[in-house]
Parts: C-alpha cells; sequence; structure tokens
DNA sequence: ATAAAGATGAAAACTATTTACAAAAGTATT
DNA sequence: AATACTTTTGTAAATAGTTTTCATCTTTAT
C-alpha cells in the first residue's frame, strides 16, 4: 500500500517541471532552445514575474529578487525581461507611465483587456470577458481584411475611473 | 455689385477663426477660458499638428517649427504639448518606441484604432471603421457594468504586419 | 504706457533603459 | 572533475526622452 500510494500520487510542480523540461517543454526548455543558458538570476526572475497577479514594473522585479538575492542587478532584470518577452513568455505593457510593466500570460485568457484607472493609477485585468467572442473577432476580421494588415497581437485599454476612484476619493 | 459679393461671400478660414475666438469657441478660446494666453509659438504647434494626418513626435513637430521660427526650443513644444493634450484638444499616444506621439482628432472618428507594424514601425490610422458600432461598444457596456469602472477613454491597437511588409521585405 | 502674471529658452536635472567591458558562471567535452 | 568554450553577469558609464530651474521676455488687463 506504500507503493501504490508512491505509484497513484499526482505529479507534483516540481516533478511536472523537470518532465517538461525532458521533453523540451516548458520555459526552461524554450530558453534552451533559443541556444540561451539557464541560470539562477533568469529563474528567480520568471518565478516573480509568473508568479504574480500583477503588471510588475523593472524596478518592481528588482525590489522583490532583491530580497532573496542581493546580489542581482537591476540591468540583468532588464536583459532577462526582454529575452522572456522575445521568447514569449512574457508581455510588455507601455500604458504611459513612464516604464513598462510585464506580464505572465499563460492560464489567463489569451488576450484580455485593461483598465486603468486616472485617478489612483491601478491596472486592472479585464480577465472575466472574453473580449474575443464580446465582438472584437469582428473588428480584426474587419481591419485585417479592409487594411490588409496581419495582426498579431491586440491591445485594448480603457481608461477611466476604478470603483474606488467613482465612489471614495475625488481627485 | 461689389457689397453683394462681400456680403454673400463664405466665411473664410481666418474669419472663421477670429468669430470662433471672439463669442468663446475654438481652440485659442479653450486655451484662455484656461486662464492661459495665446502665443505665437504655442499657435505654431497647434497649427503643425492639426495641419498634419500623421501622428507626430515631439521632435518631429520641434523639426517642422524649427524651419519657421528657429527660435522655439523643444522644451516649449514639451510645455504647449502637453497643455494641448490637457485642454483636450489633443491625444496623446504611447505605441512603445520610446517617445510619445500625438495627433489632433477633431474631424475624425472619435475613437479609432491604431495598427501598428512590428516590421517597419508605420502607425496607420484606421479611421474608416467604425469601432464603436463595429462591436467595441458592446465590450464597454459589458466592462463598465462588470467592473463598475467609468470609462472616459478607449485605445485599440493592432500589433503586425502592414501590407507592403506582408508582401516586400522580410523582416 | 504700465504693471502683474504667465510663457519662453538655455542649460541642467531626471528617469527609464541600454551599452561597454572585464570577471564569473553555464555547458559540453574530455 | 578538470577543461575549454561561450554566454551571462555586475558595475559603471552612456543614452534618450522628457521635465525642471531660473532669469528674461511677452501677453494681457488696466
Ligand atoms: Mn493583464
Ligand atoms: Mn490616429
Ligand atoms: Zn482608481
Ligand atoms: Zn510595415
Amino acid at each position: 500500500m506504500f507503493s501504490k500510494l508512491n505509484r497513484s500520487h499526482r505529479a507534483s510542480s516540481v516533478e511536472r517541471h523537470m518532465n517538461d523540461f525532458r521533453r523540451g517543454k516548458g520555459w526552461g526548455a524554450q530558453i534552451k532552445r533559443m541556444g540561451r543558458r539557464m541560470t539562477v538570476p533568469r529563474r528567480a526572475i520568471f518565478k516573480v514575474v509568473s508568479n504574480s497577479s500583477k503588471h510588475l514594473s523593472a524596478e518592481d522585479i528588482y525590489m522583490e529578487i532583491h530580497k532573496k538575492y542581493p546580489g542581482i542587478g537591476l540591468t540583468t532584470i532588464y536583459r532577462t525581461l526582454k529575452l522572456l518577452v522575445k521568447t514569449g513568455l512574457l508581455i510588455k505593457h507601455e500604458f504611459g507611465e513612464g516604464c513598462a510593466r510585464y506580464e505572465y500570460t499563460a492560464g489567463k485568457i489569451k488576450e484580455h483587456a485593461h483598465l486603468i484607472c486616472m485617478s489612483c493609477g491601478k491596472v486592472q485585468d479585464c480577465s472575466d470577458i472574453d473580449i474575443e467572442k464580446f465582438g472584437l473577432d469582428k473588428i480584426s476580421k474587419e481591419v485585417s481584411s479592409r487594411y490588409s494588415f496581419n495582426i498579431k497581437r491586440k491591445r485594448l485599454v480603457f481608461h477611466g475611473l476604478c470603483e474606488e476612484c467613482v465612489k471614495g476619493g475625488k481627485k
């Protein structure tokens, strides 16, 4: 019954990752496939971004990383983020605050809209609404046919006042 | 018959502007209403942006202005653009190129989408398509009700390959 | 014309991001 | 595990777009 327990248990996160890695799947393998190396800073940075549900800036990530790895520099953060974006693991957003923000997309609805509060600056995911099925697909079709434009990525951003700011704070 | 000609002629652009100005309409009056002054640099800058159909950067505007007014500095361009955006006369776009671009919106469809070519960098207006009527209105409704978000502005941007880049240039 | 407030230009300051370069770490091979 | 080769890194310096500072010049109301 001991062996039975062992055989029947679900693969842990770590085991799943190692399996993916051997099979050439998963983010680590994706990095390697590009001829790049798997390093401590890269692991740490990916972990921070992929475990966060927020939209983090390079500085945000740096400060988080710095707690555990005081040796990792901000330059490495920037370099790694660029790599992860190129690999397609992260999306880079420029909401007009003066700094870019990064987000890990796996697990979320493919293309989700964003709500930016003009008062408090909060960035909110709009993951409950499938914008494609809600009408964006029609616009996309029209755009690509009317302009012969090969759409690779869509960005839909709403600027306005978030719930709290409408109620409470004036300005 | 001379006087008749005079009386019946259509108001010229300049006359229309002066009338608007006296009545407190038009962009000049809007500036004044904010307690700001009408100056040579401001007139020149507004003229350049409002007469262009492109999305101009501060640098673009500066270079254009510089031909006629070599004395006007880049700082004034930035300051004036900020003022014109605050007044609502211009829209500021940040497409992720590292510099902001400005656009005069009057006369165009209220909220139009933008196409950014990932290969040549071209920014294209998508003014032929009324994105609201094409489905954005539905998404907006859903967003503002589901998230209690008071939408003030919408941005829809498509990144991909423009017609020329799909045909011709590989990368 | 005058005075008060606002706007300007030049230079300096800021800020997010990138680059240069020598040292350190990852990887494939022995 | 030592080697050799290449990539990655950390520090510091460099960029680039934009903002701030401040003394001088304009605009506008009187
Ligand atoms: Mn998001
Ligand atoms: Mn436009
Ligand atoms: Zn808010
Ligand atoms: Zn193109």
